[in-house]
DNA sequence: ATAATAGAAGATAAAAATGTCCTTTATTAA
DNA sequence: TTAATAAAGGACATTTTTATCTTCTATTAT
């Protein structure tokens, strides 16, 4: 469904919004541990989110990453775009460039509800609506 | 969603199974112009759909590949399955191993409703019913 | 100011997915 | 029975994805 690249930004953010609630900033090498990702990997795909403005950071000592208010109102939508684009939200299931309603593929219209379905789930969920059960250890980011 | 090998095999298929209703046998080389896919790769592709009884084929000349009445039965599930495996339908959205009820991801629940639409969508989908619309030249398998 | 810290950025490496070529084997028509 | 045909199978090449390492730059505390 995502790539693993995706998949790694997803639970990173999600820690990194638990995290900032009270104020903190965490340095890679936490968030590597946390979500049990390569450390260096994840370096560099929170450059990438960071540069788009969905994650903030600062450098040198007490620096690390953080997530203001208004990111932690993020969508796991916004996420998989930055990352993934939006092939998974509008691309056709069987990989053809000119599929479209007037010359749809054998599946389109079957393809269509269940991207839909996708895209509402992943618009709808909030990465700061996570952290929340993430703190009370109902859900998890590793293994 | 799925990997370009799934994509292709899902449009041979279709392909194949519209040929094949009027007894008719494809050679690679036709069904990669058809569907516009790279040909030694998709003849990889078939020679695996093959070995594992999606698709029967005959050698020499007036061969190629072709369903029986029982294949043009199977499901884009059943295709999906065989080239890239359950993970699609089963695993977990952020890619933890260990994922499930009891101690789930984040998002572990959003994510079983959109799974199990999208299982029951190619469960329902079955290879012979695409041929028909294909054939009156309602859909398309190319670019 | 300076040293220590931690992310940014560029280069490189390894692995997986995708794509191609060549030889062998089975089948058929003549 | 032979020559032509077409898939099967093995090997190889390319591209993309995933992962690692090193140097540079910004920030902070002293």
């Amino acid at each position: 469904m995502f790539s693993k690249t995706c998949e790694y930004a997803i639970r990173a953010m999600i820690f990194i919004a638990q995290r900032s609630k009270t104020g903190n900033r965490v340095g890679i090498k936490e968030i590597a541990k946390a979500i049990d990702a390569p450390e260096y990997f994840i370096a560099k795909i929170l450059q990438d989110l960071s540069r788009k403005g969905l994650v903030q950071s600062l450098k040198g000592p007490t620096g690390g990453f953080f997530l203001e208010e208004e990111s932690s109102e993020c969508s796991l939508a916004d996420i998989v775009t930055a990352i993934d684009g939006d092939k998974l939200f509008t691309g056709c299931g069987l990989g053809l460039k000119n599929c479209n309603e007037k010359r749809p593929c054998p599946i389109h219209s079957e393809f269509k509800k269940v991207r839909e379905d996708i895209y509402n789930m992943l618009e709808d969920a909030r990465i700061g609506e996570f952290s929340k059960q993430l703190e009370k250890n109902l859900t998890f980011l590793k293994r």
